[in-house]
Parts: structure tokens; sequence; C-alpha cells
DNA sequence: TAAAGTATTGTTAGCGGTCACATTACCACA
DNA sequence: TGTGGTAATGTGACCGCTAACAATACTTTA
């Protein structure tokens, strides 16, 4: 026989009023009278009432909750960006409702239905595909929505990301021209972002007549899967002199396979990793990689999400933020 | 005016019928007649009626969802303790609803607070210290309450953990036993795990007669910090010959501070971390480091609690769970 | 064909707060 | 002492769904 958690009625009936009073008293004191405030008080402590969101939930459709989806929580990046939201969200009051589908579009769908039957009062996602299904939640929700990560997005919402395929083309130069010809790109996941990652490096490639290669996993990067794809990639490709990583893990761990090889970086082949993690700046020799600003793509998330929600709606708008290409010490071969 | 999102008794209307019939209908379609399976479902598709959660966490008090409690998410430790409690969650059906507390024992009187006002049916939490207020909640929410991280609690509660400060003493008798003496403990966050490491590694220090010395502070451990540390603790102790961090990623930022400064690693200075993420395999020298079972962790500790969600209740037990020491390459000075 | 199922659908109440609207208590002042 | 006004408290009703029970409709069987 378990006890049951107290209500307001429980609360009232201990000091003898009505529930109201109760009510009024925990949002506002002051409209209590006097002798009231300490006998309520008391009982409340005394039961250790809790409040109950559930009727407001149900009476007001409000939650006071954002859902958050992710692909993955593991990823360090993703991790970033939580932080960003909660940064925000926290001080307002605001609970953050995480879920995340492992880069499966149908677990996505249903990972929404589930965060909309909490009624969340907004929702940040971070894919422009979606099943049909997930598409029309996403429109019928009624809640503000905004979709984070890449800002070539075509999903016709509020987007805030980096451009990943620019970012990418653009490290790709810079690794030509620091004298870097027979690069190869490593690719884990191959989600949204790392297929317009690989856009950009093939862009990058194609213009300069170089030919672009991929070494590519459907799973996740990881400093040992850098290691492993080293040491495949130097028979694949033998005359490889530059790796560019989707990923600073797959970056590091190729640089140390390297280093295992006795292959001298960036003399002997140049790497570069993607988003600038604390260790890019603590190891040697220092990693060249594309940071990007995933803590405040989050707090710029919520915080629009907050206007959306105290009803400033705006149309569809896209905010692209800056990153910035790190050169490092691991690809100065010139 | 934004639209309403559709209820049970839209989809009804629009067949013709009372809601309690589509509610049939969505939980068990046998019940509901031949003709009217078709039309309830093209009613319920067409209008993209999504399940309302809110009804049944009011009148049930069950939300199918399990409060989550950590210090930090960015922290790569809980990242992947999440991953293990997800992996049993989610295929039950449970949603997590993670809350974090950077390290302060009232926000986490707080975060309690909220997560129960959302009639969670569980809550994993990580630390053993509450405030009085917090203390009380958990334990008139009537609901299953699980401790995580460390096992040494002294929590009436279910606990599931490692025993951090024996590890820890492990791991500083393996460096001694490696011919380290002036071996320093780099320490971060001073959390109730890195306490008790401190206590273990002092138990093994004093031991063999060495004099125990701890760089430590408040914030975050990092690549950069334990690189920082480095250079600070020359200075300090320049007879030092061993360090032993209290998160792999301070090891390895030190170990890459050694790195610039020309010191040897182990020859000159031994390094040990804590946690063996993925990264200690995969780098040169390998780090040695105490393996810790992170995810198996999070899975047992949802287990546990779907199992007391389901009324197996039992009294509050402790399990233990093993770690490793792994001596890597980054000690093996003798 | 009537009685007695069984299958299908409908009705009511209630979960725990809060809104909107009474109602009562108390006080000042003419 | 009565009147008007404010302060303090009380009274349904409602949010959306489902358990429990009630009422039909349709079969089957004697």
């Amino acid at each position: 026989m378990k006890k049951k958690r107290p209500t307001l009625q429980d609360v009232a009936e201990r000091v003898g009023v009505t529930k109201m009073t109760v009510s009024r008293f925990i949002r506002n004191p002051d409209q209590v009278s006097d002798p009231l405030r300490d006998k309520i008080q008391h009982a409340l402590d005394d039961l250790g009432y809790i409040p109950n969101r559930a009727p407001d939930i149900l009476s007001k459709s409000k939650s006071h909750a954002v859902g958050v989806l992710l692909p993955s929580l593991t990823n360090q990046v993703f991790a970033e960006v939580i932080r960003g939201i909660e940064t925000v969200l926290e001080p307002e009051g605001y609970q953050t409702m995480l879920a995340h589908f492992g880069y499966s579009q149908d677990l996505e769908e249903q990972r929404i239905a589930t965060l909309l039957s909490y009624n969340v009062d907004a929702l940040i996602i971070s894919e422009s595909q979606h099943t049909p299904k997930a598409q029309k939640m996403l429109e019928n929700a009624g809640i503000p929505v905004i979709e984070i990560m890449d800002s070539t997005s075509t999903s016709p919402l509020h987007i805030i990301g980096i451009n990943n395929s620019a970012a990418a083309r653009e490290m790709t130069q810079t690794m030509i021209d620091h004298g870097h010809r027979n690069i190869v790109y490593f690719a884990a996941r191959m989600d949204e972002r790392t297929l317009q990652k690989i856009a950009g490096y093939k862009q990058a490639m194609a213009a300069n007549n170089l030919t672009a290669a991929i070494k590519e996993t459907r799973s996740a990067s990881s400093f040992t899967l850098g290691a492993k794809f080293l040491e495949e990639v130097l028979s694949e490709y033998p005359d490889i002199d530059g790796i560019f990583c989707t990923n600073d893990d797959l970056a590091i761990g190729a640089l140390y396979a390297c280093q295992k090889k006795g292959l001298r970086v960036p003399e002997d082949i140049g790497i570069a990793g993607f988003h600038g993690h604390d260790i890019a700046r603590a190891m040697v020799p220092l990693l060249a990689t594309v940071v990007t600003p995933r803590e405040e793509m989050g707090r710029l998330a919520a915080q629009q999400l907050l206007k959306n929600i105290h009803g400033e709606a705006r149309h569809a708008s896209v905010i692209e933020l800056a990153y910035e290409i790190e050169c490092g010490e691991s690809i100065k071969k010139i």
C-alpha cells in the first residue's frame, strides 16, 4: 500500500479551507489573510506537498517544457548544443525534454509523437528530412518548431545553423593551399550534415582538378575508428597526403595512428577535423579544424523559441552562424 | 488565430460516433466493428490526431516518463550513462526526462521538484548528498528512486555504482608498483566521486609512506585544464614523477603538455586517467586508466527501475560494478 | 420465435488544479 | 446604525481521456 502524494485538497483539509485558498497562497501569498499564511505554509511543509503540473497541462495545453530532438546524445557536439539550449531555457522555468532517434527517420517520427503527446510548448529538431507523417505532425502541432544544425536546410521552418558544405569547401581549399593534393575524406554516420560536408569537399577538390575519395561508414565516429580508417586508407590510397575528417575524433584517431606508423603530420600527411573541440587546442600538433558555434546555436534556438512561444510569431527565417577555419599545425606543410 | 490540435472528440464527430469508440479503436481496433475501423482510421489520419498523455497522467499519476538527474550533460561519462539508461527505457515505451544541476545542491532540489511535478514514474539520481527538502521529496514521492555512480554511498536507496575510492587506491598503488613516487593528483569539480577518488589516492600514498599532493579546481575538467595543471605543477612540485587524474581528459591534456615540454611519458612522468574513454585506446602512448562500466551502470539502473515500477518492491540494495585497471603504456616506467 | 447470449456503442464520473464568478467578512464613514 | 466598498474565501465548471457500467444491436439456440 504505497502512499499517494498529497494534493492541494489534502493540504486544504488539514488547514480547514478550500483548495482554492491554498492554490492562491502558493501562487501569491498576498491574496491570503495573515493568520492563514502560516497555517498553510506549515501544512504544505508538513505533508511535503509537491506541485502537480498535470492539471495545468491538461487544461491549458501548456507544459512549460520544450522538446529537443537530436540524433545522438553521446556525440559531443550535441551535448554542447543542449547546454546552450538549457542555458537559456532553465532560467525561464522551462524544462527540457530530450529525445534522440539514432539517425533513424522512423524513430524520429515516434519521438516527435511522444514529445507532442506530453504537450511540449515548442520543439527543436535537427534534421530537415522527415517521414511524411512526421512532417504532418510538425505542421499540425500548432507550436513553434526550430530546426538547428545546418543553415542550408530547405525546411519551411525557422532554421539556425552553419553552412556545413561551405565550411567543408573552405577547409578543403585551405588544405590544398597548404600543399596537400591527395586528400581523402573520412566520413561517419552519413547524416545530413556529413553529406553536406562531403558535397563541399567534393566541390573544392573538383575546382582544383583533384580527385575526391571518401572513406565512409554508417557507424559512429570515434578515435579508434579514425585509427582504423587510417590503417585501411594507406593501402587503398597509397598516394594519400591529406585527410579531412567529418569530426575531430576521427582526425585525432587518425593522427595517433600516423604517429604509430612513423608518418609525420603535417609533412607526410595533413590532417584536419571538424568542430574544434577543446582537445584540438591542447594537442600536439594543434589540430586544423573548423570551429563551430555549437553552444551558441543552442542558445539562439532557445531564445528564438521563447520569442515564438510568447506570441511574437514571424515568418520562417534562416539564421546562418559563422564558423571559423583554424589552421593549427596539422596541415601546415607549406 | 492558431489552430488547436485535434482531440478525440474532433475525430469522433467527424466519424459520427462517440469519442469512447475512437478511444477503443486506438487502443484495440478489434473492439470496433469492421465498417467503423476504416472510417476512424481515415479520420485519424486526416485530422492528424496525436495522442495526448495529459489526461492519463492526471488520472493515473503515471507519465511513462523517468526522470534522470545528473550533475552535467557535457561530461562524456554522463552522456554514456544516459545512453545506457535509454537503451533499456526506450523499448519499454518510457520517455527519459533529463535534468542537470551543475553540481549545485540547491539547483538539484529545484530539479527534483520539477521532475516530480511532471509525475515521473521513477527517478535516477547521482549524488548521495541532498538538501533536507530534497531528501524529503525523494522519500515522499512514492516512486522508485535509484542512485547511481558510487557504490559506497550511504543513502538509504537502491544504489548502483563503482567503488571510486577503491579504484583510485588501486590505480595509485599500480603507479607506485611501476616505480612512481611523487605522484600528484589532478582533481576537478570536487564532486562526491572526486572526493572519493582523492581519499583512495591518499590511502595508497600513505600506505607507501609517500606524500600526497593535490592540484584542484572547482571548474570542469578538460584537456586544456590538464595542460594548464601540468605547467603549474612543474614549478610547485619539481620532483613530480607521476600524475593521477580524476578524468581521462585531464590526463591527456597533461600528456600533451609533457610532450611540448620535452618530458617523456612514462620515463620522466607517469600519467594515469580515469574512466577509459575511447581515446585512451587510440592514443600514443596508450593511457593508463581505470575503465569504468558507465553504460552498463545506466542499463542496470533502468532495469532495476522498471522492476520497481512494476511492483517488485524490495529493500534498498547496493550493486557494486567492477572497474578495471588498465596499465596502458603511460605509467610503465618499470 | 422467444430467450439468452455476445458484440458493439453510449453514458457518466473523475483525475487535480485554476478560471470566472459568487459569496461572505470586515471596515470606514456618513 | 446602515451603506458601500474592499478584502478574503468559496463554488462550480472545465481541460481530454478512460474505467466502469449501461444500453443497445445482432446472433444463436432451443
